[in-house]
RNA sequence: GCGGAAAUAGCUCAGUUGGUAGAGCACAACCUUGCCAAGGUUGGGGUCGCGAGUUCGAAUCUCGUUUUCCGCUCCA
């Protein structure tokens, strides 16, 4: 099977977008009202995609390992959580659009730049008294007499003062009258055409209890992390667990993103799954690098090519990592992270202890020491994960006709284990009792895997359908089924057609769906690490 | 957020200087065929993204607005 055409990957990446709408995957939210920004619903094929992905990771996780455990903590947390973690703060800048330049700054950081030209400007008349007077030059007394100095130090104080005032109260308007009152161009176009002075904050806020005021201020969590390391403590002593051990966890967060684009790859809500493996203090980076191995064997065992994926080590470290590396895969926009595994050293154990005032350590039976644990973070988009699949199963190929002539198909070539239907149950002509039949092996059948029941147009058509939501096999009852009680299987990918007794159906299907083998796989794969 | 482009049926689109909305596919029912999609008949489905304005009359002209795409910007 040949590719039907040479597409660019844009033209690519928008046909899989329709694609995914057009079959029931994905759909943008609130379509009826004009949609909102950047959200999408997962729809019918949409959310047994997500399930899949999110049942072979969690099973990889939780089943293969025994010393890792899964938690689902609230979206909810205390307010004081997000200062310890470093997320306050950190994301609170006032930034200002130049209209001409198109360039955004941060509005303090202008007045800041334009004090220091101020600044540069009383020393350069220093520099001048000094040459101009000499050894008799009292540089106290210039500075409190000469009319160019004064002016200039008053203005920054005063400048000063009101970047104070406008900082403190949050008014922006303020911090924009600064801006405008002092004449700040922009180092770019040069000019005065300044927007509004808008605050970004990347968490969402909301007001926990019916009476709004400060103190009840709650953020929707920006990441899963921090619901498993305030409860480390309950896991670990409950669950007996000792060091090396992860908490895994899937779940929503919520980042205020300025620009969310790039379909569902970034998302202002948005689905993760982490795992925090908690080690003794100085062998982090042992447990960094299997934990780089094991996630890559994760992602090539779907079987899309290794060489769609690479790791991207961080050159620039987060405030809580010593060590950072993404996953990359490569979508049809290019290489993009899917999956990050960070050392996050003890960071975060040890300021939740700082901020709750609550002892967070592990204590050691054996070495009988207390230490606050090491940990070794990884973290991977759930819709991103989605993406990865859709775009890398998303195929258009030219298939021969047995008259010679070809023929075109869409097809999803999604690893069946993932696959959101798994099997089709289609009897040939809607007559002489194939349907009786058909529907019969379906009602067998669908306690074991979610299949679909089709008898509507040729047989044909009905293979195409299945091929475009990405069904990896066909069921097809036909007259001589009536006779010794066999089907023929046709596989998505080869288009290929078995026959086989509809007795060994479960068990032929087994094999290829049942996560179990893909789990052993695996295991196998990652046994080297270990 | 800024700039550009776009928005008509589930999808792809047509709609001529303003004169009461069309096609193909899809969908439903019936007939026919029967192993790799698009035979026949019939039917359902749109206040043309939304809101104003101009006009006797607006899918069409004007303004505003929303959403999407592209570029810039941003990105623990």
């Amino acid at each position: 099977m040949l590719l039907k055409f040479r597409m660019t990957q844009e033209e690519l990446f928008k046909k899989l977008i329709a694609h995914c709408k057009e079959y029931g995957y994905i759909f943008p939210s609130s379509e009826i009202y004009d949609g909102l920004g950047a959200v999408y619903d997962y729809g019918q094929n949409g959310v047994e995609l997500k399930n899949n992905i999110k049942r072979y990771w969690w099973e990889a996780m939780v089943k293969l390992h025994e010393n890792i455990v899964g938690i689902d903590s609230a979206i909810f947390m205390h307010p004081k959580i997000w200062e310890a973690s470093g997320h306050v703060g950190a994301f609170n800048d006032p930034l200002i659009d130049n209209k001409d330049s198109k360039k955004r700054y941060r509005a303090d950081v202008l007045i800041e730049e334009y004090i220091a030209k101020l600044e540069e400007k009383v020393e350069k008349e220093v520099a001048k008294g000094k040459k101009k007077f000499g050894d008799t030059f009292d540089e106290t007394q210039f500075r409190s007499t000469n009319p160019n100095v004064l002016r200039n130090v008053e203005k920054i104080e005063e400048v000063r003062n009101k970047m104070k005032i406008a900082l403190n109260s949050g008014d922006l308007n303020r911090l924009r009258d600064i801006i405008i009152d002092c004449e700040i161009a922009c180092p770019i176009s040069g000019t005065r055409n300044w927007t509004e002075v808008r605050q970004f904050n990347l968490m969402f806020s909301t007001q926990m209890g019916s009476v709004s005021n400060d103190t009840n201020l709650i953020y929707l969590r920006p990441e899963t992390a921090q619901g498993i390391f305030v409860n480390f403590l309950n896991v670990q002593k409950t669950g007996r667990m000792k060091i090396p051990f992860g908490i895994a966890q899937i779940g929503k967060a919520f980042r205020n993103e300025i620009v969310a684009r790039q379909f569902i790859f970034r998302m202002r809500e948005f689905e993760q799954m982490e795992m925090q493996f908690f080690v003794r203090p100085g062998e982090e980076m042992k447990w960094y690098e299997y934990w780089k191995n094991i996630r890559m064997e994760w992602h090539r065992s779907l079987g899309f090519g290794n060489d769609k994926y690479r790791f991207h080590d961080h050159d620039k470290l987060a405030h809580y990592a010593n060590a950072a590396a993404d996953v990359e895969f490569n979508f049809p926009f290019g290489f993009k992270e899917v999956e990050g595994i960070h050392s996050r050293t003890d960071f975060d154990l040890g300021n939740h202890q700082k901020f709750s005032g609550k002892k967070i350590q592990y204590f050691d039976p054996d070495t009988n020491e207390s230490f606050v644990p090491y940990v070794v973070e990884t973290s991977i988009g759930v819709d991103r994960t989605v993406l990865l699949v859709l775009s890398a199963a998303y195929a258009e190929e030219t298939v021969a006709k047995d008259n010679g002539e070809t023929d075109e198909r869409v097809v999803l070539r999604i690893p069946p284990i993932l696959a959101p239907v798994k099997f089709a149950v289609l009897p040939l002509v809607k007559k002489d009792g194939l349907p009786e039949k058909a529907k019969e092996i379906m009602n067998t059948l669908k306690f074991e895997y979610k299949g679909q029941y089709d008898e509507k147009d040729t047989i044909g058509r009905r293979y195409r359908r299945q091929d475009a939501i990405g069904t990896p096999f066909c069921i097809t009852v036909d007259n001589r089924t009536l006779e010794d009680d066999t089907v023929t299987i046709r596989y998505r990918d080869t288009m290929a057609q078995e026959r086989v007794p509809v007795t060994s159906l479960s068990q032929v299907l087994d094999k290829l769906i049942n996560m179990k083998y893909a789990l052993q796989d695996l295991e196998l794969k990652t046994n080297k690490y270990k």
